[in-house]
RNA sequence: GUGGGCGUAGCUCAGUUGGUUAGAGCGCCAGGUUGUGGUCCUGGAGGCCGCGGGUUCGACCCCCGUCGCUCACCCCA
């Protein structure tokens, strides 16, 4: 940092380097191991699309396709844009695959999208998420909604709560926002500046305004949640039930708006408490039933779910939450003889599913012995001389208390079955 | 796009109204009598004080510019 680098990574952007990355590996073996547990395979998908995958996809007024996102033309003037987002990949794989449904499908992906950074935001950032297409059946809202309740369970998690709302579906969404409209022309004096001059061309936003004054103005006007139709309705009150049953607990809030302008019905989002930057949204999802249809495929419903690996980093060490750490090692090889017998032997280790690290370059035992501790591993095999000449491996326990057991002589063809003993008892 | 803060050792930061060899803690390396870690002690390596210009006898410090980082608004994960 200070001889100013050549190159650093791009602005919003960073490395995860070893350390913390090991918690990065384990959220994602977690969350892998959840998808498949409730039936989720597997996609992996460009990083890239025609840029009308993401507009048509998330709405040319959404903010993110209207001037957060990568456009580019490849060498053959195709207009491409990194990913923002992962449901629309998605869905475009889905309508072009025509897949059986209900299509259940996981993925890890990294997204871009040009903002300015700050505690939580970057220009790139990962996700992790689930979609179902191919049923508007809610109890799978249910369990899409269950899998992140219980990963962030599983996590370690405690200061998380879940919010719930529907946005109805279109034809009763239509007739609520001109309701909306009404209330809000009638008392455009008091919003906030943003939205006076906005209002009219996005008035959902203005229920997620968080300015007292729109606060105001929206608190005792008409909220979708009243307003949706019938079967909206009924589908909502399944959700509701299922959530209940299985014990998740949630709030509904009727002011809750997500940012893509797919969603339909259910929509929901998770919140760290424990965060206190303004960005605290872990995750969040929904169904959208007409994603599918605007990518030119048949009207098929689906439901997702997408969490933020930064923001439950963030969450995670918010909460204070360091049992994903661990990085610590089984054995570590001090050898002070010098030849192969550590190479050897090391291999030996990791060849019956062990890990096993040695120190390189010659060390004194003292330092090396320094390094075995400091690498986390429970058993040091040493190797001086004297093991050398009579083909044997001392075996020290560094993490017990027993002096008079901390430390034996094995033959060195026996090493690794005894380590192997060590260690499972 | 708008506004605030900050750039000094690998990391976190001190640095006295501008004054001569730029500091601490942590980390790293090596020692503390000849083969044993986590504690302790000693020593060492490591800085164009982000970059460029200006003011001054003299600038890490003041001024201008620039680049970068960061936080917030907006929006989002």
């Amino acid at each position: 940092m200070s001889p100013s680098p050549l190159f650093a990574a791009p602005k919003g952007t960073r490395d995860i380097l070893p350390g913390e990355s090991r918690r990065f590996e384990k959220l994602v073996a977690t969350f892998s191991d959840f998808a498949h547990r409730y039936g989720f395979g597997l996609i992996v998908s460009p990083l890239f699309e025609d840029v009308g995958v993401f507009h048509r996809g998330i709405g040319e007024q959404s903010d993110v396709a209207r001037k957060e996102m990568y456009v580019f033309e490849d060498r053959s003037g195709r207009r491409l844009a990194l990913r923002p987002e992962g449901t629309a990949s998605v869905v475009r794989a889905f309508v072009q695959h025509h897949p059986v449904t209900p299509w259940k499908v996981w993925y890890l992906t990294p997204a871009f999208r040009y903002e300015q950074p700050q505690a939580g935001r970057y220009r790139q950032h990962h996700q992790l998420g689930v979609e179902a297409l191919g049923t508007d059946d809610p109890t799978l809202d249910v369990e899409v909604i269950t899998l992140a309740w219980r990963f962030y369970e599983a996590v370690g998690l405690r200061q998380i709560s879940l919010m719930i709302n529907s946005m109805g579906h279109r034809a009763c969404r239509e007739p609520y926002l001109e309701l909306l409209r009404q209330h809000l022309e009638t008392h455009e004096g008091e919003l906030c500046d943003e939205h006076r001059a906005l209002w009219r061309t996005n008035a959902l936003r203005v229920l997620d305004c968080k300015q007292e004054s729109c606060v105001g103005v929206t608190a005792p006007g008409p909220m979708l949640i009243d307003h949706v139709c019938e079967e909206c309705r009924a589908h909502f009150q399944i959700v509701r039930d299922g959530l209940d049953s299985l014990g998740v607990t949630y709030s509904v809030n009727p002011r809750l708006v997500r940012g893509f302008d797919y969603y339909t019905r259910t929509t929901f989002e998770f919140v760290s408490g424990a965060m206190n930057s303004a960005q605290n949204a872990v995750g969040g999802g929904g169904r959208y039933d007409r994603l599918a249809e605007e990518l030119g495929g048949d009207p098929t419903s689906g439901i997702g779910f997408g969490s933020g690996l930064e923001r439950l980093m963030l969450a995670l060490e918010a909460e204070s939450i360091v049992a994903l750490d661990d990085s610590s090692i089984d054995v570590f090889i001090v050898d002070t003889a010098g030849g192969q017998s550590s190479l050897v032997l090391v291999e030996a280790l990791r060849a019956v599913g062990l890990s096993a690290e040695r120190s390189y370059d010659q060390r004194s035992m003292k330092s090396q012995m320094k390094l075995a501790d400091r690498s986390g591993a429970r058993l040091a095999l040493l190797i001086g001389p004297r093991e050398r000449e009579s083909d044997t491996v001392t075996i020290r326990d560094l993490r017990g208390t027993d002096e008079a057991q901390r430390q034996h002589s094995v033959a060195l063809l026996d090493a690794t079955a005894t380590v192997l003993q060590l260690l499972t008892k």
